[in-house]
DNA sequence: TATGTTATTTATCAAGTGAAAAATAACGGC
DNA sequence: GCCGTTATTTTTCACTTGATAAATAACATA
């Protein structure tokens, strides 16, 4: 009460490397984006980097870039070109393939920061989400039903609507899972193998009639 | 350029009974804030409503107090005791109703607003969104483990952790296809009934196994 | 038609927001 | 040890935010 002014603390300037900061602004950033929101202010995240808040647009023009190159960061960076690859390699069975391909997927995505970000990206309608999703869709899935009809000895590799949809089943409730330990903090087993060889067997079990049913799948309204 | 005031519309008042305008708040504030997230400003959703921005303090002591009200009336008020009913009643198989049940479930929540509140709410940590989670896991997957495990003939009747996982896991997949169509827009059939039957046969063929393997399910890491 | 209640608006506050401009100081090269 | 480049901070702007207090006017009742 008596001494008002608290011995000013010298401003403490780390000149850094360019290159060096803006690396360090941009990881910061994906971390504190995806625990606070895209809502949060740039002066939180410069408290949070020890630095003020002018200095982050010294390296961004604008909060929207640097939330872009969270994005990009995220979504793009992260993704891995071997995870087709696993997927492709013809002289292991399709399930063994599955597994190793869900392990290594969820070994990505399976973190507080991208989980989200794509959860938050997702709610604000962000283009490159969608995109990613059609990625999924062309690069894992469909190439995941046609190794699944190959090695069912079928001629048309070509899967059905129906097929990809229960593909994205099988994939929701793998993912969901993570939703549920990283964000909800509800999950049972915290036995990722647990899930993802029990849903890869539960969708294998029931994929023959699946692609056999094809189109008679009206038998309930069609409504979401 | 010249004519620097606009015709002043009348402020137009519309005063309306207190209850009823309390209701309309709420109703618009639930819309409202799905749509655009709780980070949004009163003043927004004022103008929404064609309302100053004080007004709406009167109805509501606070935003947080308004934000509370939009929890209760998607999450409490919207979950339907018949639910349980339709899952207990045994002079049925157990895959009918199941079917019953999830189409009645995704008829409440597979909508837009529903979704988005739980999925805003969740990224916030909200303590009702776990609270939520307990709920179907008790009232929900655990009663219809239970059903499978009688129809099977067992007399432990008790879900294991690995059976109470596989049912999130099933109902994780069909939820995904909810967040698909609503959120990201990206579902392939649009064939709800297709979903809810698929997911649950294909549920129904894997549960034996999961039943009998329970406990040996540490072949693969267990890191989240 | 006058009157009291109260729903609604107007005016305002203090704090926080993204962003720009100008002042300062750390470091590398000479 | 000086000096120029530029990373970093200081100041500042215009605007938005949740919230409060006071002024106004719509409606019910007498």
């Amino acid at each position: 009460m008596s001494n008002e002014a608290e011995p000013v603390e010298a401003p403490q300037r780390r000149r850094m490397a360019s290159e060096e900061r803006r690396q360090e602004f941009l990881n910061k950033a994906i971390e504190f984006f995806a625990q606070e929101g895209f809502e949060s202010s740039t002066r939180e995240l410069a408290r949070r980097l020890g630095v003020t808040q002018p200095l982050l647009y010294r390296y961004f023009p604008s909060k929207a870039d640097l939330i872009a190159e969270v994005y990009d960061a995220v979504y793009v960076k992260r993704w891995r070109n071997e995870w087709a690859e696993i997927l492709s390699d013809r002289t292991r069975p399709v399930r063994e393939r599955m597994i190793d391909f869900y392990v290594a997927y969820t070994d990505v995505v399976f973190h507080d920061d991208w989980m989200r970000i794509f959860l938050f990206s997702g709610l604000k309608g962000e283009d490159i989400n969608r995109r990613y999703m059609k990625l999924v869709r062309s690069r894992i899935l469909e190439p995941l039903l046609s190794e699944v009809r190959f090695e069912a000895g079928l001629e048309d590799l070509t899967p059905t609507d129906e097929e990809v949809e229960f593909a994205w089943i099988m994939h929701g409730g793998i993912f969901y899972y993570g939703v549920r330990t990283l964000i909800y903090e509800a999950s049972v087993l915290n036995n990722k193998g647990f899930v993802i060889t029990t849903s890869i067997d539960s969708f294998l079990g029931e994929i023959g009639r699946v692609r056999d049913n094809a189109g008679l799948s009206d038998t309930l309204a069609s409504s979401v």
